[in-house]
DNA sequence: AAGAATTGTGATTCACAATTCACATTATAT
DNA sequence: ATATAATGTGAATTGTGAATCACAATTCTT
């Protein structure tokens, strides 16, 4: 019995669903057509009424990384306005849709990203700038009202930021979830602190 | 013209070798038993007669990476004897390893290593686990005469030495050599050094 | 130098996955 | 209601890349 007929616009986001998941699972070499299809309820070909390729199919991924690696900046943006508590939770945050959208390390880090379309690379780096530039501002204000150090240098801090949750990520996926992501978190939030915040509470050696 | 014969254990390394600057190139993805032996110089069926499969040029791979990293690590400790400059120096040989073979993150990060074998994912964390642990072994020994305060906790700093390098890596690649590693590289390790030694001679802000 | 082992070659097979297409069915517009 | 657009389907096409095999050329052993 044929699928049920479907807006193109529903379909598209089952679609990219789909996509994410498969990815999730087995990376992006096992994203393929018809497993996407067979995850929505529909053949192969009629992806094609939705999806000009499989590329395309990818580039809608991207965009949904994006979208949620930015709601995250917005999110802690929100809740306080201090920096570095803006850090910290983000710190959270990020380390937790990683936790569950393995497929967002995958893609990144993915050489479909360098094999495919020239254009691809560019798009994942402008991406993960953007990302960065966000972090950067959070630690440019508060440098701004002392709550960071002034000797900081704000690009090298926001890329060591992303270095407190990228190899833990790793760690976790290619030790299939062995690695205690807990206790890293709660370990090197405090050591990052030390290291970027003004002065320590009554918290000398 | 034929190819002119070559021992097998010769041959082992040069097809090695070539997959090596393959995944360099073009990832995994672009690593193909034809690709590997045209670099050789040999026809794609002759490669079978010094490897079972490409998975067992991916293993022998894998190897190389290994023997690479060890060889960093055994080499600081022979430059030496003391722990912060021990990491200090492994900081920028990895840099430079990471550098000039990109194939370690595109290997490391490759769903390859999902999809293919279920133990070549245990072999790569392994891997990675094994160099965690002489980085681990480092800082403990630094606790242990002192010059790494007391209270950092030798498995998460260890973590976040990976973290200095990774995100700058990916950086590197995605942008196409369009990130300032140098720059990253001068910034990021006093940081990282003051977020865990144990005193900084007369630099209290 | 004869025979065995090693290495190289080209043709071929096999599986797999993306894409296209002609046709069927359902929804939408007028 | 009827025409038109949108969506779904199965079959067929195409490309790719790993792996096998029978045979040729070379090297090694004795």
């Amino acid at each position: 019995m044929p699928a049920p007929k479907t807006q193109t616009l529903q379909r598209q986001e089952q679609i990219v669903q789909a996509a994410l998941e498969l990815i999730n699972d087995s990376g992006v070499t096992g994203l393929s057509i018809a497993g996407i299809a067979q995850k929505v309820g529909i053949v192969p070909s009629a992806l094609y009424r939705h999806f000009t390729s499989k590329d395309a199919v990818l580039d809608a991924v991207l965009d949904l990384i994006q979208q949620r690696l930015m709601a995250n900046v917005a999110h802690v943006r929100e809740q306080t306005p201090v920096p570095l508590q803006q850090l910290k939770q983000l710190f959270t945050r990020h380390a937790g849709l990683l936790n569950e959208n393995q497929a967002i390390p995958h893609v990144v880090f993915s050489d479909a990203v360098y094999t495919g379309l020239p254009d691809r690379r560019a798009r994942v780096a402008q991406i993960i700038f953007t990302y960065l530039q966000e972090i950067q501002a959070i630690i440019a204000s508060g440098r701004q009202d002392g709550t960071i150090r002034k000797d900081v240098v704000p690009a090298t801090a926001a890329v060591m930021f992303l270095g407190l949750i990228m190899p833990a990520a790793v760690l976790w996926n290619v030790s299939g979830g062995n690695f205690d992501m807990a206790a890293h978190e709660k370990s090197a939030w405090p050591a990052y602190e030390r290291s970027i915040a003004a002065q320590n509470p009554k918290e000398a050696s």
